[in-house]
DNA sequence: ATCCTTATACGAAAATAATCGTATATTCGG
DNA sequence: CCGAATATACGATTATTTTCGTATAAGGAT
């Protein structure tokens, strides 16, 4: 079988994920500091929440060492796909267009002349086919 | 005070409002059948939502009648927007244009001609500035 | 060796979300 | 008027997610 069950992460697990998938490698301690930037929480809720994710196959661990070293276990592209394409259908009716005008107009988050050309290349490649 | 707290809607509760947006008006009744052409739920799980929402705020509702109708009480625009600028940071490290990219590649939900350009139209208006 | 700091394991409480059963009232067809 | 269908109210259970306290072991410094 190619497709693994898709285990749908939670909003504290993504949390996590955005940082391992950055990190590359992290220890709980790492992982943790970084997380207490955004919100505030106990080590040893973080340390849980990791716990859980390596029951669930959401990251993989090397606990050769007393501090073990985690990673993400799951695809970045296809889990950023996966949620995406989930908020399409529930909160923009299937029509990415949609979303897709929402983000680009995003005062909270505009994007830079060189993305713009990015996303213009992008659009240049839908246009043809 | 001009914006009232931002309440987030749960996952179903974002299902209902998506059908409220899209019909204006509807009783739980209407919203249930539309509901279980997705999902499988009992009448009374619906109603009970939805009698949630309404204390949270998040329908208005008519009950002047036996049976009450609602209504989204929420903009559809802002709650979209408030997911979206949530979904950015999350899961694409703050950059609307990989959410974008990944947007328009969905192979799932692809985009038709006219709605290319009309994202053709937003991007000449976003490198005008 | 002993104390202090820092790890993991793990159970369990607290917080949130979702589901449903039952009671009760209203409406409608006959 | 009577029974079936259909409404809302609402308590309570179940499931899921998040949080944290405590036990215990491993290192490190003196």
């Amino acid at each position: 079988m190619a497709t693994t069950k898709y285990i749908k992460p939670t909003e504290s697990e993504l949390e996590i994920l955005q940082i391992l998938w950055t990190k590359g490698l992290a220890t709980v301690r790492e992982v943790h500091e970084e997380l207490i930037k955004t919100k505030d929480a106990g080590y040893t809720t973080t340390l849980k929440l990791m716990q859980i994710m390596h029951e669930k196959g959401l990251v993989k661990r090397d606990d050769s060492m007393r501090t073990h070293v985690y990673q993400a276990a799951v695809n970045k592209e296809r889990t950023q796909k996966h949620m995406l394409s989930k908020m399409i259908d529930t909160l923009f009716g299937g029509s990415p267009t949609q979303l897709v005008i929402q983000a680009l107009g995003d005062g909270e988050h505009k994007a830079s002349r060189e993305e713009l050309e990015k996303i213009q290349l992008l659009l240049d490649g839908l246009k043809k086919q």
